[in-house]
RNA sequence: GGCGCAUUCGUCUAGCGGUUAGGACACCGCCCUCUCAAGGCGGAGAUCACGGGUUCGAAUCCCGUAUGCGCUACCA
């Protein structure tokens, strides 16, 4: 039997690294058993759903490489892909099970459900559903029809025995049917609920195993009702557990940025999201902590995955997109940072071959892509400004304006400006003027990057140019006076 | 309230009856050094939630307790 799995997001937002997670775990599972990957859509919540976020769904696990044998936009054997698409499918199964006896029309109120529901955790008792509409007799439905009630669809739970789960992370548990109530699977407006729509969606699918968040293993059980009422085979269940935020409590974005397009559009690489997602809350060894993902294929089993949630780390995401960013070929990097240079306003009108020198200086500098901005800016900008700390500290001191008198003139000097020329002659200065090397290479850069941290000095001068390096130096002197 | 799951350095985790409880991120120190990084070396950091058992021996097995989270919806 070939191995099939889903990634089943209800489109109400964006992708999210909860859910990038668990699609990232279907689709390695899917991978390593030579299976199939199914993208469904679960949008019965038609107030929440939204065309948008399906769109944004899609976008956001396609930039990470999760693609998908069948789905809304790939056609397969099992569609439609969205079970908006689906109505009719769920309907049958209802009229089976109502045909059948096992379920049954119940015309109580949501407002006399939630009274019931209070009335009885206020006494100490279960709030589950009474059974009142459980065995009605004709007349009495037609009295209530009369009254205008619509129905829902309950399905019947039997009160005796017991379901026994296996999961692959968990291992055996076991869940009373007495602690059970009869679950509604058809709402008054005809559309299913999510516990009825995606036993049928994930037994005419085909799906083998059902690889998803820890929420739903309390609901695993009555599933499981379902599928046995209906005749279905049971899948393989893995309840993966959820990420948490700092406090502890289901990750959101109280906590964190959680769509994963925000960390692309930061400039995390898809190979770290990867890479990191997969780490929270699996391992494979002792000590690897970096996974292409054809390694990740190869490596992933469930079997390994932890079973208690994992706290969400920005800190280790970020030390993992500055380690791949320092592996990237430059010229790779350059053509990653390209568009957050132009998105910041920046006219690059420099050759390739000296914008790739430039970001080779800051390579090992960034943890995201988009810091490149920051760190670059006075390469691309004519005038640039100054930082005041900067210039609180290095050009108030006396010695500044020798410094980058010496320096100016220097530099000027040059007649081949490159960086050992440049370094040979800015090397002689703290000798010549009695000055520790930090003072006269830390006002220079200020008077040429405007502030206290910038790449390399000497490299940042040549790839500014004898022109440029000059000139900036002179505004100084002239801020100086 | 009931049911279910979870609990090893701050964080992610290794461990699956005998280990000085290992690694990674973060943190601290030193080296390198024109700043910031990167890199190298070193350090601190875990009474393995707690309490009972079982065993010659328990982070590892069993039972309780506590805490957290989930489900208990005409959300998924």
């Amino acid at each position: 039997m070939t191995v099939r799995v889903r990634f089943a997001p209800s489109p109400t937002g964006y992708l999210h690294l909860g859910g990038a997670r668990t699609a990232l775990y279907n689709w390695l599972f899917a991978k390593a058993n030579k299976g199939k990957f199914v993208l469904r859509i679960e949008d019965t919540d038609r107030t929440r759903s939204t065309d948008e976020a399906i769109g944004s769904i899609i976008k956001s696990l396609s930039r990470l490489g999760l693609n998908w044998d069948e789905g809304p936009d790939v056609d397969g054997d099992f569609g439609p892909y969205r079970q908006t698409e689906r109505l009719n499918l769920y309907k049958e199964a209802a009229e089976k099970l109502l045909n059948e006896g096992k379920a049954y029309f119940c015309y109580c109120l949501p407002e006399e459900l939630e009274k019931r529901r209070k009335e009885a955790l206020k006494e100490g008792a279960s709030p589950k559903y009474n059974g009142r509409c459980r065995n009605l007799a004709e007349e009495e439905r037609g009295l209530l029809e009369k009254e205008g009630r619509k129905p829902v669809i309950r399905f019947k739970v039997v009160q005796d025995g017991s379901i026994r789960v296996n999961d692959i992370i968990r291992g055996e548990i076991n869940f009373e049917n007495k602690f059970l109530d009869d679950l509604i699977i058809v709402r008054t407006d005809g559309t299913p609920t999510y516990n009825f729509a995606a036993v049928i969606d994930d037994a005419m699918m085909k799906i083998t195993h059902i690889i998803r968040g820890d929420d739903h293993l309390s609901n695993t059980p009555r599933q499981i009702l379902i599928y046995e009422a209906l005749g279905y085979p049971l899948p393989v269940f893995a309840h993966l557990p959820l990420i948490f935020g700092s406090d502890k409590t289901p990750l959101s974005k109280r906590h964190a940025d959680v769509a994963i397009d925000e960390y692309f559009k930061k400039g995390y690489l898809p190979e770290v999201l990867i890479n990191y997602l997969a780490l929270l809350g699996w391992s494979y060894d002792e000590k690897t902590t970096i996974f292409s993902l054809n390694e990740l294929i190869e490596k992933f089993s469930l079997g390994k995955v932890t079973k208690s949630p994992a706290i969400f780390d920005l800190a280790k995401l970020e030390w993992m997109n500055g380690y791949y960013i320092r592996q990237l070929d430059v010229d790779e990097l350059t053509d990653m940072v390209l568009p957050f240079l132009e998105e910041a306003g920046f006219k690059i009108d420099i050759p390739r071959g000296n914008l790739k020198k430039i970001i080779a200086l800051i390579q090992e500098r960034i943890k995201c892509l988009k810091e490149v901005v920051g760190l670059t800016d006075f390469f691309f900008k004519d005038l640039i400004e100054f930082d005041q700390g900067a210039v609180e500290k290095m050009f108030k001191k006396s010695e500044a304006m020798s410094i980058l008198e010496t320096a100016e003139k220097k530099l000027l000097s040059l007649s081949d400006f490159n960086v050992n020329e440049i370094e040979l002659v800015l090397r002689k200065i703290p000798e010549e003027l009695n000055l520790k090397p930090k003072q006269v290479f830390q006002t220079i850069r200020v008077a040429v990057a405007g502030k206290l941290i910038s790449p390399p000095l000497f490299e940042t001068i040549e790839l500014l140019g004898q022109e440029k390096s000059a000139e900036r130096i002179k505004r100084a002197k002239e801020m100086i006076n």
